[in-house]
RNA sequence: GGCCUGUUGGAGAAGCGGCUUAACUCAUAUGCCUUUCACGCAUACAUUCAUGGGUUCGAAUCCCGUACAGGUCACCA
């Protein structure tokens, strides 16, 4: 009986200390609740969100996330939006946030609705934190209310010292229990305290047990046993704004996101999101823990760095050059191991394509696999047309290297030409994994470079008597018939060896080597040095065919003349 | 240190009690093809599934211990 009466008068004491707090709070949850309603859509659809912090470049990790989870929606006909998750104001990097965005874009990840950097679209906005400091303060005036929010004025000092009594004593650290200091302070001297103007934290007042275990579904790993929660967190930071503990519960609640979709860090606080949701009346969504992508450190497993490691940021391989599609299709592999044997069964790498499954995913944070990256970037560029390839090189290099857009840009007959090499088909060329490479292999096509790469002379065989090549590229160039299609062509290449003493193949040359020079390959290399500057490049008629009869036959006469 | 998760070749992995002499892909090596390079083709690459024990007629697959790796223990997300 005095039990009770005593309860009813700490409760009213709780309202009014509430009261004080949120004067501005005039709404409850219910009327959240109906502000926003559960997403009319089919049951199987996925509400899912990317909700990235704006501290700093797109992380590979991040992309990773975000295609996955864009993808889960994409293949259930579901929602995907983008939340900004910007409480913590003192790591905030100015203009960060419209960047994640402009990279996710490049990538072709477009959210449904959510922060788009310059706006925001949907009704269950607004998508950024800073921006919902309402809601936080209905729920936790709703919780404190119930007395299972409290007022907290500890200081950092006060809060490390506890952890020292606790690590002496070889109990779990934390504020909780008897440890948690302020959780006993009277309604009435918490108001007294703010009133005096000290500063002070919320923290939710728990009540769990460490000794209780909790089981909560991870949609990749199965069932997870786990402590439960019994620590008393900061839910409101002494800023006003919320932690991402509490945020997170409020804003994928309202948010309605049905599969919440993290990094594998998130699992220890899980028990604590559980206790949250439960204690505000909120239905559990589902959760789905992903690996991370790691790197081979002197042996030992880590994290890719933003600081150490250029491949952590997407950035350095926008700049590279990596086709977005190649990236896309890597990632896939690494989030399903089926997906690379799906694409060669289907000849595909468009991801949209493929039917994405929590169950297929790795459980352990994966290697960063360069070679793996640079073979999908290769096939890909391979399948597309030199038109496709043209456009998408045109695009890069406009932003990333003006030598070769300078070169490119107003010549796409010339260049398609060039990139049209041995493209097609079963055996299709490979030599582009990456468009920064690709001035390098084609610029010898064009006459500015071409002398560049001469300048410091020829790389002829050293073995080769001078005046041998210089016979040999005058007569190509007295006979050389530019109407011949590659095998006849190639045919008058063996004629002209032949008439200096060439065999017309290396096997003829190998059972008689002290009768010949050499053989046709000899021939071969000595005009393709003549025309190209270097021992190799794509198949020879091909280059003499692009280059024309004029340009052909210059180069040929610059060689000569360099060989004196 | 407590708790959670994991451990199949250099990398990603399939397999989840007998069909496995451990699939497939990348990488690597060698050879073939070839006018060079690239492509393509062929072959090789884990007697063994971190390790020790147990259950079983039978284990990579189930159970227990050990080791190792990663995560987590903030007014950071």
């Amino acid at each position: 009986m005095f039990q009770d009466k005593y309860l009813e008068l700490i409760m009213t004491t709780f309202k009014e200390l509430a009261d004080y707090i949120f004067p501005d709070v005039k709404e409850t949850i219910e009327d959240l609740e109906k502000k926003f309603p559960k997403r009319n859509l089919p049951r199987e659809a996925e509400v899912t969100r990317f909700a990235p912090s704006p501290t700093g470049f797109l992380h590979l990790g991040s992309l990773f996330m975000s295609l996955v989870a864009s993808k889960v929606a994409y293949d259930t006909k579901g929602v995907f939006y983008i939340r900004l998750e910007d409480t913590d104001t003192k790591r905030e990097i100015e203009g960060s946030g419209e960047e994640l965005i402009t990279q996710l874009e490049h990538f072709g990840i477009v959210p449904n609705e959510g922060y788009l950097g310059s706006k925001e679209i949907g009704n269950y906005g607004p998508y950024v934190q800073s921006k919902r400091a309402y809601f936080y303060r209905v729920c936790i005036k709703y919780l404190m209310e119930k007395g299972r929010a409290y007022p907290c004025f500890c200081s950092h000092e006060q809060i490390e010292e506890i952890r020292h009594v606790q690590e002496a004593m070889k109990v779990i650290p934390g504020y909780y229990g008897e440890y948690a200091l302020c959780r006993n302070i009277t309604p009435e001297d918490a108001l007294a305290r703010i009133k005096a103007g000290e500063k002070y934290v919320i923290r939710f007042r728990s009540e769990g047990n460490f000794d209780n275990k909790v089981i909560f579904h991870d949609l990749i790993r199965g069932d997870i046993s786990i402590a439960e929660n019994a620590l008393d967190v900061v839910i409101m930071k002494s800023d006003g704004l919320p932690t991402y503990h509490f945020a997170h519960a409020v804003d994928d609640h309202f948010m309605r996101t049905t599969t919440v979709l993290r990094g594998e860090e998130w699992i220890a606080s899980a028990p604590i999101h559980l206790e949250l949701f439960n204690a505000l009346g909120f239905e559990l969504p589902r959760y789905a823990h992903a690996p991370v992508i790691m790197k081979l450190d002197n042996g030992n497993r880590r994290k890719l760095s933003k600081r150490k490691d250029p491949e952590a940021s997407v950035q350095h391989f926008i700049e590279e050059g990596f086709p977005k599609e190649s990236l896309k299709a890597y990632l896939m592999s690494i989030a399903n191991s089926n997906f690379e044997e799906w694409t060669m069964e289907n000849h595909c790498f468009d991801i949209d394509k493929f039917k994405f499954s929590f169950d297929k995913m790795s459980l352990d944070g994966v290697l960063f696999d360069q070679d793996k990256l640079n073979y999908f970037s290769k096939e890909i560029i391979a399948s597309w047309s030199a038109e496709e390839f043209y456009e998408k090189l045109l695009a890069w290099s406009k932003e990333y290297d003006e030598v070769l857009y300078n070169h490119i840009k107003d010549d796409k007959e010339y260049v398609t030409k060039i990139l049209n090499i041995e493209r097609g088909g079963e055996k299709a060329r490979k030599d582009f994994t990456y468009f920064k490479e690709v001035y390098p292999i084609i610029g010898f096509f064009f006459e500015d470079r071409f002398l560049e790469i001469v300048k410091d002379g020829y790389p002829f065989n050293e073995a080769m008597p001078k005046d041998v090549i210089k016979a040999v590229l005058e007569d190509f160039a007295k006979n050389n018939d530019y109407s011949l299609p590659n095998d006849l062509w190639f045919n008058t290449v063996k004629e002209l060896g032949a008439r200096h003493n060439f065999a017309e193949s290396n096997k003829v040359y190998k059972q008689n080597k002290d009768a010949y020079l050499g053989h046709v390959g000899d021939v071969a290399e000595m005009i393709r040095i003549a025309l190209v500057g270097a021992k190799n490049s794509p198949n020879l008629h091909s280059v003499i065919q692009i280059l024309g009869k004029e340009e052909v036959d210059r180069r040929i006469k610059l060689a000569i003349d360099y060989l004196g």
